[in-house]
DNA sequence: CGGCTGACTAAGCGCTTGCTCAGCATGGTG
DNA sequence: CACCATGCTGAGCAAGCGCTTAGTCAGCCG
């Protein structure tokens, strides 16, 4: 296991204090490890309890349901995904610069937390409804984010794009499908990919480089 | 339902007759409908045999299993893709014009085809391990080919790419991933979107535009 | 007409699923 | 010491799963 485990993404959480028992950490681990794998309808309560080290009923003083684990797992993977972009997005220098900082960081976190990026990015249509809307709400906050930099790009003469959203899904997209094929016996490492992902599309956005 | 039926699909295949039965195709439309939208593991056979006007015993006289009815969507859906990345790379013009063909035509099939793409992506994990194999191998092919048509850029000087494997990685992920976002309400048509990422990646791969 | 075939259905089998519940061990508190 | 809250287990329930079976029926052939 060379992905970054999913506790570091829960420990980090703005809450604040680490009152999650430790069996609810080894849950959530389970799950991620189970639904990215072999996706969330074709993992049962069983493979999670068992991975976790304890009997199927645990599970449920833990969590009220399987999908209360996965809408766990996908309201702080979106949140985490929002916090990098926005970090990137009002960071120093240029827009061109933060562009670069923005997909360097985005694609190395999808390659490194490839796990969580594919409960992420792949299983939302198995969210129950209103965990969907809260989701659904980051997502839209990510993709404007990334529209409203490619645009300040476009106001100071940095980029030149004919269509800000065709651009902004295709940036996110790049570092989306990261978490699709992206494996442990990939030659690059996360940094590496980022560094020439980043590159890729700094040029796709017209940019001077 | 504005997105192209399945049967063009299989009706076009190389095999020369059109010999299946009519519920056979009903039955795969069906199957690739329910797939797409929920996954292969959350579709019953109940919803297919439903779906394609007949009782779930119905399904076995066509199919020896509901991973057979997956294996032969993936198969043709993956051979389709296959045959158009081949075509557009074999094509006339340099290597600039035809990367441009190949990538307008590629996008707008995975968006055309969405539903057909999101069960040829994201549920190779279904299939059974010889039907696998195949698939796995029509894959590489296709990488391949547009390994090679960048290659043939770089050399002629149209392109400057550093690193030609992610460059051609960026390339195919791009248009893969149209499959999960695209919707009948994208204001986009599968066209325009081709013809946007088009220009995109020629400037990505360093091209003259 | 009788006999046969191929597409189909109603019923249901054996099994797995998500989840529940009664009960047990542990450790802190009065 | 008794008491209880907490975290857990073994057993198992109701529902639903993929798939099978026995049998129906329309249409074709001699």
């Amino acid at each position: 296991m060379t992905s970054t485990p999913i506790a570091d993404l829960w420990r980090t959480l703005p809450d604040g204090a680490d009152t999650r028992p430790e069996a609810a950490y080894r849950l959530l681990q389970a799950a991620v490890e189970s639904f990215a794998e072999r996706g969330f309808h074709a993992t049962t309560t069983r493979d999670i309890a068992t991975a976790a080290g304890m009997s199927p009923a645990a599970l449920y003083i833990h969590y009220q349901s399987k999908a209360g684990l996965l809408a766990e797992i996908s309201q702080a993977g979106h949140a985490a995904t929002l916090e990098l972009v926005r970090g990137a997005a009002a960071g120093e220098g240029d827009p061109a610069e933060r562009m670069r900082r923005l997909v360097e960081e985005f694609t190395a976190w999808h390659a490194r937390a490839r796990t969580v990026g594919r409960v992420v990015n792949y299983e939302l249509h198995a969210l129950p409804e209103d965990a969907y809307a809260v989701v659904a709400a980051l997502r839209l906050d990510i993709e404007r984010e990334v529209s409203a930099l490619i645009e300040a790009g476009v106001a100071d003469g940095a980029f030149q794009v004919s269509e800000v959203r065709t651009a902004a899904r295709a940036v996110t997209s790049l570092g989306i499908d990261v978490s699709r094929w992206y494996t442990d016996r990939s030659t690059e490492t996360p940094d590496e990919l980022g560094r020439r992902y980043g590159e890729l599309v700094l040029r796709m956005l017209g940019a001077r480089v």
